[in-house]
DNA sequence: CATGAATGAGAATTCATTCAT
DNA sequence: GATGAATGAATTCTCATTCAT
C-alpha cells in the first residue's frame, strides 16, 4: 500500500477533511432516517467507520455538527438550482423572471425524485425548526435567504410583465417556498404512494398557471 | 351529587376528562414550543398543574398522548374546515368544486393567522414525520385522508367542468395539501416575517388560478 | 337471581373472604409466573376480576398480601403433608419414625408432581429469601418450623432405632429439608426436563437409604 | 508507559478491566445482599466507587451485568470443584464414581462455609429463577450442565459398580443437585441457625449411603 | 365495601460531553 | 489527530400508596 504519493501517505488536512466527509455523510443519513435527537453521535461515528468519540472531537459538540451539515446540504441544493439554470444557458438571454421561478421549481422538486441522504437530511431539519425555541440557525437563515432571493424574483417578473402585478412579492414567495418544501416532504415521507414524476410537472404547471399573466405556455 | 358543575365535588369521570384536558392543552403547548422531544413528560405534567407523573399514568406512554393530541387536533381542523364550507352555505347550492378547493385552503390558512397551541403543534408533529422512521402513526392516516379527499375534490372539479382536465388528481392534490402545510410552516416558523394575511389571500388566489379554467374571479 | 338466601345475599362477610380468596388466587398466580415484584397490586386486581385498588385496599399493604399468601400456602403443605400421614393411618401403629421422613418426603414432592399455583409462588416466595435482607418473615419461621420438625423426627428415630445414631439430627435436618425443596424448585424450573415421578421415587428411596440403618425396604 | 502497574498511568484496556471487576464485586454483594431487583444499577455503580451511570454503560444493560455475574460466579464454583479434584490427585487413580460424587457434594458445600459474596450472590441468582418467567439464561443453562454431569457420574457409577444399579441417573442427579444447592441455600439464609460444618459432612454422609452399594466408610 | 384517579419516589436507560491515553 | 472510558444529567416508565368518590 501506500504506493501512489496521494493514496498513500496523506496529510493531516487530508485525513481530516477525508474524516469530515464521512462523518458529515453518516449523520445525514442518520439523521434523514431518524430525526436530529434519534441520531446521536455515537451512532454517527460508528457508521462513518470511525470512533465514537470523533464527531465531538471533530465538531465540538452536536450542534456544530447539525449546523455544518445544514450548511452544507443548503450549498448543495443552492448549487444544484445555479446548475439547473445554467443547463438551460442557451436560453438564458431571453429567459423571463417567471421562467427562472418555474426552473426553480422544477429543479428543486427533481432533486426529491431521487434525493440524497443530505437533502432527505435538510426536510428533516426544516420539520425541526416548526417549534418556536428550535435552534439550527443556519436553517432560518436559508430560509430567509430563500424567501428573499423568491420574491426578488417576483419583483423582477413584475417589471419584465411575466408574473402577474397583483401578486405581493412576499407572499408569493411563501407560498411558492411552502409549496416546494411542502411537497418535497410529502413526496420522502410517503414514498410510494405518489408519482414523483408527475407532482414535479404538476408543481411547475400550476406554479406557470398561478403567476403568469394569461394563457401559458407549460412545457419544460 | 355535582350540583356546583366547577367546584366542590367532582365525579371521577369528570375528574379524569378534566385531566386529560389540562395534560393535552398542557402538551400542546410545549410540543409547538420546543418540539416532541423537547416536551418532557414531567414538563407536561407541571404545566398542566399536576403531578409531573400523570401524563404517563394517564396515557400509558408518550406516544400514545402524542397520538391523542395528533387526533384531537387533527379533527379540530376537520372541524374547522367543515365550518367553514358550512358558513357559506347560502352559497352551497351552486359552488363549484373549484370553489371548495379555494374555501378550503382560506380557511385552513386563516386557523393559522391567530393559531391555537393545538394547531402549531400539528405543524410540528407533521415536522417531525419527515424523518423515515418516525412513529406518529396517526398523523400519517390523516395526511393520506387528506390527500385523498383533495384527490377526490379535483376528479370532481373535473366532471362540474370548473377544473382544468390536465390536472392529474392525485399529483395535485400533492401540491395543493403541500402547500397549505408548507405555507403554514413557514408562517409559524418565522412569525413575524410575513403578513400571513396577505399569504393567505395570495394561497387562495394563487390557487384558484392555477386549478381553474380560464380568467377568475378571485374575491372571497 | 338470589334465589337461594346463601347465593343471592351475601353477608358483608361472605362478600369480603369471597374477594380474599379471588385476590390471593391472582397472587399466587402472578408470583408463580412472574416472582414477587413482577406480580404488580394492579394486576393481581385485574386478574382477580376487581378493581386496581382492591389488593392494596383489602390487604393494606403489598407486604401484608405476600404474608397472607405465604402463610396460607404453607398452611396448605402443612396440611398436605398430615393428610398423608392420616391417609397411611393403618399402618399408623407400627410406624418408625424412618418411615414419616419418608412419607413426608414422598408426600411433599408428590404436590409438585401438579402443584397448584399457591404451591409454585410458594417455593417461589422461599426462593426470594436466599437475599440476607429479604423480608417474608412468615417465610423464615415456616422454615425454621419444618427444620424442627425434622429435627425431632430425627432424634425419635434415635429411640425407635430406625434412624442410625449418629446422624446429627439438625444438620440431617437441614440436609432433607434442602434435598425436597431443592429438588421440587429444579422440578418446577425445569419442568419438562425431568420425570418428577421418578425424582420422587429416588428421592424417598434415597432418603430411606440415607438415614436407615442397613439394608432398607423401599417401595411405599 | 505503564512500569507502576498499580498506580500513575494505566492503559484504556487496563482502565476498562479494573472497572468491570470492581462493578462485579459490587454487584455480588449488593445482588447477595438485597437481590437483584433491590440491587439497582445506582448503588452498584456507588458501590463500586465509580459513578452511578458506569454499570449500564459498560454493561449496557441490567441484564447483561447480571447474565454476566452468573457466567463468572459458575466458572468460580466450576474451577473450585476441579480444584477440589485435582488437589485429592494423590488418591485419583483409584478414586471411584461415587467418590467423585462425595467429594462434589463436598467441595461444593465447603465453599458455603465461608462463602464469597459472588458464591452467595449465585444462590440468589438460583432462587430467582423459581418464577416460570424467569430470565437469567445463564443460570438455566448452567443447571443443565450440572445436571448432566452428574448423571453421567451416576452412569459411571454403575459401570464403575460403586453405585446401586437401581438409581436412575437423571432422577439422581435432580436430587444430588437439588440437595446440594437447597442446603447451601438454606445455610445461608439462616446463617447462625446452623452449624454448617456438620451439615456439610452429613450431606456428604448421606450421599455415600445412599447411592453406595452396601456398608460404605464415609470419613473424608 | 369498592373503585380508580392521582401522586411521587425510584428504576433503567440514553447520551452529550469530559478526560485520560 | 484519534480513541474510547467515564461521568452525570435528563427522560420514560413502573408502581405502591394515598385520596376522593
Amino acid at each position: 500500500m501506500a504506493q501512489h504519493p496521494t493514496a498513500g501517505r496523506r496529510t493531516q488536512a487530508e485525513r481530516r477533511s477525508e474524516s469530515e466527509d464521512a462523518l458529515l455523510a453518516a449523520a445525514a443519513e442518520l439523521i434523514a432516517e431518524r430525526g436530529i435527537v434519534g441520531a446521536s453521535l455515537a451512532s454517527i461515528g460508528e457508521r462513518a467507520g470511525t470512533s465514537r468519540g470523533l464527531p465531538t472531537h471533530h465538531f465540538g459538540s452536536k450542534d456544530a455538527l447539525v449546523e455544518r451539515l445544514a450548511g452544507r446540504a443548503q450549498d448543495g441544493i443552492r448549487e444544484a438550482l445555479e446548475n439547473g439554470h445554467a443547463a438551460s444557458a442557451a436560453l438564458r438571454e431571453g429567459r423571463t423572471a417567471l421562467e427562472s421561478v418555474c426552473l426553480m421549481v422544477d429543479v428543486y422538486l427533481g432533486l426529491f425524485e431521487d434525493p440524497t441522504p443530505e437533502q432527505r437530511a435538510l426536510l428533516v431539519l426544516w420539520g425541526s425548526t416548526f417549534a418556536s425555541s428550535a435552534s439550527v440557525e443556519v436553517m432560518r437563515e436559508a430560509g430567509r435567504r430563500s424567501y428573499e432571493g423568491i420574491a426578488e424574483l417576483v419583483a423582477t417578473g413584475h417589471r419584465d410583465g411575466s408574473i402577474r402585478a397583483d401578486l405581493d412579492p412576499g407572499a408569493t414567495a411563501v407560498v411558492i417556498l411552502g409549496m416546494m418544501r411542502g411537497a418535497a416532504a410529502l413526496l420522502i415521507a410517503d414514498r410510494d404512494a405518489t408519482d414523483m414524476r408527475r407532482v414535479r410537472d404538476s408543481c411547475r404547471a400550476m406554479t406557470a398557471r398561478a403567476l403568469g399573466q394569461g394563457p401559458v405556455r407549460v412545457g419544460p
